[in-house]
DNA sequence: TCGCTATATTACTATTTGGCTATATAGTGA
DNA sequence: TCACTATATAGCCAAATAGTAATATAGCGA
């Protein structure tokens, strides 16, 4: 009951959703995340905790970033299906396609104070 | 996007999906909801609320009861899905099936102070 | 080693949520 | 009409949540 529930919570939070469709469509690190949202650092971290926590992502250390992934479901059943549904829902959610149609220019070199 | 967020909200309680597994077998009225989750009446009546506001139950008032029946979706598509996958998930999860194996001893009749 | 950078953790605040009790509303039967 | 009953609403409280700024951690390059 708690694995499912806990998929649910993750998935009630209009940011979180956000991270997951820009998920489905590439790979990002958590500064790719934060410029996407516009949100504070620790606010994105704090919300990947929760999706990974859910089973939705799962991260990567890459040298000095991290990359996190949209995962397929191993770790929670509930997390698998409700991620196959996100595949095609919400694409023209207004708050949704806004993001994804700026997601080709954010590239995390020009972002992070790498200069 | 927030017709999305609603669902998920709704379901991210144990205590709502509990009464979704409930109505999934058989119509109820708020005091045999009651009965079944142990809690206070207003607490229930606001459960319904929500679940109501997300699509996934309605009401029929009949005389002085209130009957409450599970959605079949029309009002909101997210609910309709995940209503199809509530009524094969989570029956088998310890504290849904010992409600649903009181729930046959839970009659409106015997519950309500008509004595 | 030292300085820099990407991310995580901590500590705090405002808001939301789930629960309750008390009260209001609505329907029934006498 | 009046008394009674099932449900809804209002108002309150404790706990959880989403956000923040400040700080700690870890990995790189010089």
């Amino acid at each position: 009951m708690q694995e499912f529930t806990k998929v649910m919570k993750a998935l009630s939070d209009p940011n979180r959703i956000k991270m997951l469709k820009i998920l489905q469509y590439r790979v990002a690190c958590v500064c790719e995340l934060q410029a996407a949202l516009d949100i504070a650092q620790p606010t994105v971290s704090k919300h990947l905790k929760i999706l990974e926590d859910a089973g939705l992502v799962y991260h990567r250390k890459e040298g000095l970033w991290v990359n996190y992934f949209l995962s397929a479901g191993e770790k929670n059943a509930y997390a698998a299906t409700m991620l196959g549904n996100l595949r095609h829902w919400l694409d023209h959610a207004p708050e949704v396609s806004t993001i994804l149609a700026h997601l080709p220019s954010i590239d995390r070199e020009c972002i992070c104070s790498r200069k």
